[in-house]
DNA sequence: GTGATTTGACCTTT
DNA sequence: AAAGGTCAAATCAC
């Protein structure tokens, strides 16, 4: 335990790091006053990295103390750990509502707008249901992000029309995403691509561009990728420097100019409709369709992988296999982490979700 | 056939 | 106990 704990809190330094470092580049961009969707996509980000250092506390914590699992994963009662999912009588879900991020924002449906438009916020919705609520005219509509079962995101909202104007609506989010979106990618454009063994192309989102690198890195097994530029110049990264970009596993002052080179942080965090004069085309040999899906179907009700967007599915391969800990996982790795054994019942604990 | 929506029932919160 | 929130079977749309 003591090995994981020293480990994740080179994650959890990173996390608070990188929350550190976006704070500061919100600071210069508000300084000249630039756009307010690139301010808020870096303060979803710092929010983002504090949540994920957070929840990494809160698994750490039990991971040194397994004997609050029964509380966190399964006891009915409320409040029996803060933030943590419940299981109820009939084995459902359910969040403790208090505890999770919730802001409101209010949308109005302007002349010519499709009904949809307004609530088009760029992540993919599922609507779960409808609810008449008491003395408003206009039922309130509750969506979940789709990829609630995929990739374990437990955002979800509720629309409300208002009764006074017909044209404002009301939406209420709660919890912040924790997937990876496909529409995003569309809307602001500066993508790029993945291409797999297969020739299967995946494409993902500037601003997804980090976390993306660093999935694709845990799937191991890589030399090199591909970078090309507008005019066709093409620089080659090598594996060593990839490791660079394993901020979160390195946390080292190198691989910030790493980053700082291949996403400079001008084009980076520019306009989102400008087209990136860096369009960049990688090609992960090594990246497989492998995911965490049937960890995330087990594990879906837990704190433990809620929000760790960066580091699930280390979690997923450390749980899945307790006989193979780490060893295998990060063999290629320049860093070595020594095997974790887990608390038979917490195992049997995780299985049974 | 698959994924999204609808809707009544059930659960949690206050 | 009432109201809000979620689940899941039935239904719909593609």
């Amino acid at each position: 335990m003591e090995k994981v704990g020293s480990w994740d809190r080179k994650i959890v330094i990173n996390e608070l790091t990188q929350g550190r470092d976006l704070a500061t580049e919100l600071k210069n961009q508000l300084q000249p006053a630039k756009s307010r969707e690139s301010c808020g996509y870096l303060v979803e980000k710092i929010l983002s990295s504090y949540d994920n250092a957070l929840s990494l506390l809160n698994c750490m914590a039990l991971l040194e103390n397994p004997s609050q699992i029964n509380g966190l994963l399964g006891s009915a009662s409320p409040g029996s750990s803060e933030g943590s999912d419940l299981i109820d009588s009939k084995n459902h879900v359910t969040k403790e509502r208090k505890t999770l991020a919730k802001w409101s924002e209010q949308v109005r449906l302007g002349s010519g707008t499709r009904l949809e438009d307004p609530f088009d916020d760029g992540y993919n919705w599922r609507k779960y249901g409808q609810k008449v609520i008491l003395r408003a005219k206009f039922p309130r509509a509750y969506y979940r992000c789709t990829h609630r079962n995929t990739q374990g995101c437990l955002a979800t909202k509720h629309v409300q029309r208002t009764d006074e104007d017909t044209s404002l609506f009301e939406v209420t989010y709660t919890g912040r995403h924790s997937c990876i979106q496909e529409s995003l990618k569309q809307k602001r454009g500066n993508s790029l691509m993945l291409k797999n063994d297969g020739g299967e192309k995946k494409e993902i989102q500037r601003h997804e561009r980090h976390s993306c690198i660093q999935e694709s890195l845990r799937q191991k097994k890589g030399n090199s990728l591909m970078l090309k530029n507008d005019g066709g110049e093409k620089k080659e990264i090598q594996r060593h420097e990839v490791h660079q970009e394993m901020i979160i596993l390195k946390n080292e002052t190198q691989e910030l100019d790493t980053k700082k080179e291949i996403f400079s942080s001008s084009e980076f965090f520019s306009e989102p409709v400008k087209e990136s004069n860096f369009s960049a085309s990688y090609s992960f040999p090594f990246l497989s369709s492998a995911t965490s899906e049937s960890y995330f179907s087990r594990m879906n009700n837990s704190e433990c992988h809620h929000n760790l967007q960066t580091s699930e599915s280390y979690f997923t391969e450390i749980i899945s296999d307790p006989t193979s800990v780490a060893s295998s996982t990060f063999e290629d790795l320049d860093f070595s982490i020594d095997p974790v054994i887990f608390d038979p019942k917490f195992l049997e604990t995780v299985e049974h979700l």
